[in-house]
RNA sequence: GUGUUCGUAGCUCAGCUGGAUAGAGCAACGGCCUUCUAAGCCGUGGGUCGGGGGUUCGAAUCCCUUCGAGCACACCA
């Protein structure tokens, strides 16, 4: 389905060509003057000069034209060349009426859709999660419902960071701690125990001291390195003890996951890729592309156009040991073999930035990926506390994310409880479903790439642009659409009629921008668009209700199309709150 | 040092490929609930768009310069 700004910007063009000037200057844009017009053409202006005539001579010209358009209702040639239209109900209502036949609202099918991968999460194990893994899930998971959406499959994966230094420390520590473990013994043949020899509690403490040690201990650190070699060369007691390392950890993040809504289609990590390395590397260095440099072997990545120094891209360290360079080149190796995607979008922080734009230009060199795939990252700014400075919890400690989550949930239920009467479990469950609303919608209603202040008491105070207010506005469409079935009406979709107010007009125009927003959306990679957008459609939708009695119009059939225009609004509003990842309760 | 991102109301932020009077929210103040959820709606006050040049009929937006802040610059991830 054709975009409304197009369908308009045709009418302008034809316009201006029968006018007898060139059609391109017909492209029209939403107002930015409501008070004045509901679109605006500026084309006029911009012909001045080629014409070598007064713009408002030109406006005036195909103002003329535009008399007895069957899609404006009015345009006016306003100094010094404006075009100011307002366009007909009945135009504005087959457009909603149109876009409700079609299943995405009139987003367009990708003529030629291919695979994307979102790459997002990216948690070690053993670590506990805390507000920076929030960015990268939140945004991540937006991103990928949005490819979806378009119509591309998309696959998620949170690529663990499950190997390197970090695994050896943990099995150094635990040898310290625990020699007497089966997993230490050399020459062990028999099954190793299903239990974890620890908790997540304990492995959440081992870690931190461990990497501690690691750095005033060289004794410690030594042998720690000699446990990473043993398990990436897959010694079998070492194995078992990543494998319960891993199992323990991974449970405990998917409770988190499962909390956020956040759903992964592979929990894939590093060790995936582990035994690709040897060929990637090879492949490399039979390439020509790879060379020793400093004892390491690199890849050079430098460009013409570049305005700075680009160093090159590592591939192996000068120890011969891999590095996340390695891996990252192993994984594109190997997403590229399995999934073919033409897309891969990367979200970390943008601290890495130059590191990305190396691996990349590492792959494309290298031919490790076909030349038209695109490789995107997408870096994201720091969560800051109310000070400015990184986030941190009152005692000054990092901010666990289960510890964030439950207290912005507690927060919601206390409001919820205050403010109305409700059942113990169903005002846990809406607080459950207000505050995840209030965290993404927090977050994504921000540009990704910017810092942004974590401010609980503002994203708990649910009033103005926030995630509550927009799932308010849905619970109130949706208690009036469930009164009017109740009362033994049958809501009908299609009975949309032509806009009879202002407020009315307003909102059928929001909800004609929808595809526009969305393709701009997926194209930019910007959920926080899809997040201005909701709000403005809420706003639209809450000053027209305020001025409108709808259940209690004596028209049966003005009535109806009220009803209907709220399903259409109520839907959208629905699948805009999906693709940003939370959902709304039926009550609040 | 090199590069990069950014600087918009007291605070937190929008502002699309340049367009008319720079917009929201919070905070402050004032209205609106016997009527579809007041977590709402309406209104008031608050701005040299960091400074200075330039391009243009027209600049918060593009270019240059300057000040200030953050971040990154091969064996960490």
């Amino acid at each position: 389905m054709k975009k409304i700004l197009d369908l308009i910007s045709e009418e302008m063009a034809l316009a201006f060509e029968k006018a007898g000037y060139k059609k391109e200057l017909g492209r029209v844009t939403v107002s930015n003057r409501p008070d004045l017009c509901e679109y605006q053409c500026n084309g006029a202006m911009a012909g001045a000069k080629e014409y070598k005539k007064a713009p408002i001579m030109i406006a005036n010209s195909v103002a003329e034209e535009l008399k007895d358009s069957p899609v404006f209702e009015s345009v006016e040639a306003v100094m010094p060349g404006f075009l100011n239209c307002k366009v007909r109900p009945s135009f504005l209502t087959a457009y909603i009426q149109g876009m409700r036949k079609e299943e995405k609202f009139g987003v367009e099918e990708p003529k030629e859709p291919y695979t994307i991968m979102v790459d997002y999460g990216g948690p070690n194990v053993a670590k506990p999660l805390h507000v920076g893994h929030l960015r990268s899930a939140v945004i991540g998971e937006s991103v990928k419902r949005i490819c979806r959406y378009m119509g591309y499959p998309t696959i998620g994966d949170i690529h663990l960071g499950d190997w390197g230094l970090q695994m050896g420390l943990i099995i150094a520590e635990l040898r310290e701690r625990k020699p007497e473990l089966v997993y230490f013994e050399e020459d062990y043949q028999g099954e190793y125990p299903k239990e974890a020899p620890f908790t997540i509690g304990e492995l959440e403490e081992i870690y931190p001291t461990a990497s501690g040690k690691s750095k005033v201990d060289s004794v410690f650190k030594e042998k720690a390195m000699e446990d990473t070699f043993k398990l990436q060369s897959g010694v079998r007691g070492h194995r078992a003890l990543w494998d319960h390392i891993i199992a323990v950890s991974v449970s405990d993040m998917k409770k988190i996951y499962d909390d956020l809504q956040v759903e992964f289609d592979l929990w894939k990590g590093e060790s995936d890729v582990h035994d690709l390395i040897p060929e990637m590397v090879s492949y490399m260095k039979d390439g020509g592309y790879a060379y020793i440099s400093e004892g390491a072997l690199v890849v050079d990545v430098k460009e013409e156009t570049d305005t700075k120094e680009v160093p090159p891209c590592m591939i192996l360290k000068s120890d011969g040991a891999s590095l996340y360079n390695t891996t990252d080149l192993a994984t594109i190796m190997e997403r590229t073999r399995e999934y073919h995607p033409e897309r891969l979008i990367y979200l970390t922080d943008k601290r890495q930035e130059l590191y990305f734009e190396q691996v990349f230009r590492c792959a494309r060199k290298t031919k490790l990926v076909k030349e038209n795939t695109q490789l995107i990252h997408i870096g994201f700014g720091t969560v800051n506390g109310k000070d400015g400075k990184p986030f941190k919890t009152r005692e000054g400690g990092v901010m666990r994310l289960e510890r964030l989550i439950s207290e912005i949930k507690e927060e919601m239920y206390q409001k919820i409880i205050s403010n109305r009467e409700v059942e113990e479990e169903e005002a846990r469950n809406t607080a459950a479903m207000v505050a995840l609303a209030a965290i993404k919608y927090g977050d994504l209603s921000n540009q990704a790439s910017k810092d942004y202040v974590f401010d609980v008491e503002r994203f708990t105070s649910f009033e103005g642009d926030t995630g509550p207010y927009i799932l308010y506005t849905i619970v109130r469409i949706k208690s009036i659409l469930n009164k009017y079935v109740s009362q033994g009406n049958t809501v009908a979709e299609d009975a949309l009629s032509d806009v009879s107010s202002e407020s009315e007009k307003n909102l059928v125009m929001e909800l004609a921008k929808f595809n526009t927003m969305m393709e701009s959306a997926y194209e930019e990679t910007a959920p926080h668009k899809i997040c201005a957008y909701i709000y403005d459609l809420a706003n639209a939708f809450n000053k027209f209700y305020h001025e409108t009695k709808i259940l209690t119009e004596e028209s049966e059939e003005k009535k109806a199309g009220y009803i209907a225009l709220l399903k259409l609004c109520c839907d959208i509003l629905l699948t805009c709150i999906d693709l940003l990842g939370f959902n709304a309760p039926e009550r609040m």
